[in-house]
DNA sequence: TCAAACCACTTGCAAATGCAACCATTATAT
DNA sequence: ATATAATGGTTGCATTTGCAAGTGGTTTGA
């Protein structure tokens, strides 16, 4: 039974034998351009972007929830969700509020447009989730779950 | 032997079940968010940012190449890329020149300061590398590859 | 108790991004 | 040969992003 070889040290920009397909955040970055670059005329055809679309997901899981919580669920820069909050307010799609236990904190909710636009979202989006995941396993999918979080963990 | 439950049903946006922390594309964001949020300063601190990184792993591998074939192989937008090129070839990383071939085609290729740059920028990001992979053997990092690739090109 | 430190946002501003429209060159089809 | 289409790049412009510098509420430590 061949041993398969060590690519790790392919993989490493250190490295003399460095090759750029070999390079995991490389391929992480890549992967998510070309999903992000897939899914966005799905979601502009029904009136979003993708922050919104990640925003909504956050929200969908659990509601409502502190908008620098919401930065940090999905590693984008307060500032940035400052402004992403404040367009899907105007569009109708959350509410925000200060917290009655910290007035510091602004708790984002969404409202009932926002529910029907997240149900609408996921309709969409599910035919891509079955193209891309079309030829893994229970085994497989479960393999990269684990992996995606260890490398997620491995940053902190 | 317990058989470990099929996770593909909550990844998907469209089943009642859907968990966010399932969704691969969602973790794959976040990390490739999270990575991005950790090279940056290293980066920064010997004056390039990420997109310039970026082309630079790619020119170190191949050089020169058509600027439109850059941006494809990094999945970033092809006038995104003109700006990225042009901002490199002020900073005197890169050179263009039109293709002798195709009059269509702008090449791009390094110069010295570029190959030096591209050097200084791998030994300041191996360490972070050391870290992320982290606890993955061989054949963890061959699977992470492989199941990357395979998200990779089912999206075409 | 009351400053000092901390925290969670908020906002001004400059830079980066990407759509759309454009130009030049090359390939394709009469 | 020549019109038409396709390709590869470039640029104008509006939007989005994120650093840096606030603002105001909360906690901490004399």
């Amino acid at each position: 039974m061949a041993k398969t070889e060590d690519l790790r040290p392919f993989g490493n920009p250190g490295s003399d034998d460095f090759r750029v397909e070999a390079y995991p955040f490389y391929l992480i970055n890549r992967l998510a351009n070309r999903y992000n670059a897939a899914i966005e005329p799905e979601l502009r055809a029904i009136g979003i972007d993708i922050p919104t679309w990640r925003v909504l997901m956050i929200l969908g899981e659990h509601e409502p929830v502190a908008i620098g919580q919401i930065a940090k669920s999905a590693v984008i820069n307060l500032s940035t969700m400052m402004r992403i909050v404040e367009r899907m307010a105007d569009a109708g799609h959350v509410t925000t509020m200060p917290s009655a236990q910290d007035g510091r904190v602004t708790e984002v909710g969404l409202t009932d447009q926002g529910r029907a636009t997240l149900t609408h979202a996921r309709r969409v989006t599910a035919p891509l989730y079955d193209r891309i995941i079309k030829g893994f396993s229970a085994r497989d999918f479960a393999r990269t779950l684990e992996l995606l979080n260890r490398l997620h963990d491995n940053l902190d």
